[in-house]
DNA sequence: ATAATATCCTAGTAAAAAGGTAGGAATACT
DNA sequence: AGTATTCCTACCTTTTTACTAGGATATTAT
């Protein structure tokens, strides 16, 4: 139930990409590394799982780099954290089979936790963040 | 962000604890093991956990065994999971030394998101679950 | 007493997941 | 052409998880 160091560098990646949203030039991996702390060749990975949900926009070549699909304030930290995070699905069953392996008793327990959670993390925006919650 | 196997097992052991919680014998490791279908040897881990917190009373020698602390009303899962999961905590600098290493614009989120967690599970009894939710 | 039934305590181990490294291909700007 | 950048994928090391196992200790029943 701990959060992955993926899930705080990707966020972390995206408050970068906030605060630099105004600023037409898109943000190179390089830029985002020192800003993090984090090696370019991890970062890459992390920023290719948001890129894959429509996190962030890249583009390539000299020059290039990635942008928020959206603004700061449309970004919210549950759609950041579910797209690096491969699962923030608690338990198997919820989404896959669960034929008769998990007892279900709790199968609403967890959906509903679940649920709970994101509801959550999607009413906090990237500005919300940056202005300090 | 997966609850673990200890945290599946325990609650369910919990489950069966608040079943039989009228009855006045204590329920043993094995009766246990045969209703979840875990190893006693597993088992006798995990209700250790929940003993060192209060949430199970145990009876040692023959004729001993298990039993709720509080009724199943009292008892929530939240209870149990914290006392089983070694860290629902979700990132260290919640509770650890937060010296520089974390960057604490997210400080915040976390410490929020661990409370609105955990004051929902404390919502729900052992008896909420037996009844469906 | 002794045997039987339990909890309790601790060490070890195999498999999986996390966290990170590395090399190089593809693409676009200058 | 050359350089800066994303993209793709394979590999490796460390940590954590999920268990297994052995035996000590306590309580009850005979």
């Amino acid at each position: 139930m701990k959060l992955s160091s993926k899930a705080r560098y990707g966020l972390y990646v995206a408050v970068e990409l906030a605060k630099r949203y105004e600023q037409s030039e898109p943000v190179s991996v390089q830029t985002l590394a020192q800003a993090t702390g984090v090696t370019e060749k991890y970062l890459e990975q992390i920023i290719a799982l948001m890129k894959k949900q429509n996190v962030v926009v890249s583009l390539r070549g000299a020059g290039g780099g990635y942008r928020l699909r959206q603004t700061p304030e449309q970004t919210t930290v549950g759609q950041v954290l579910r797209a690096v995070e491969n699962d923030l699905q608690i338990v198997d069953c919820l989404h896959g089979e669960c034929s008769g392996k998990c007892n279900c008793v709790m199968f609403n327990l967890w959906d509903k936790l679940y649920e709970n959670i994101n509801s959550y993390l999607d009413t906090i925006s990237l500005k919300n963040l940056l202005e300090g919650l």
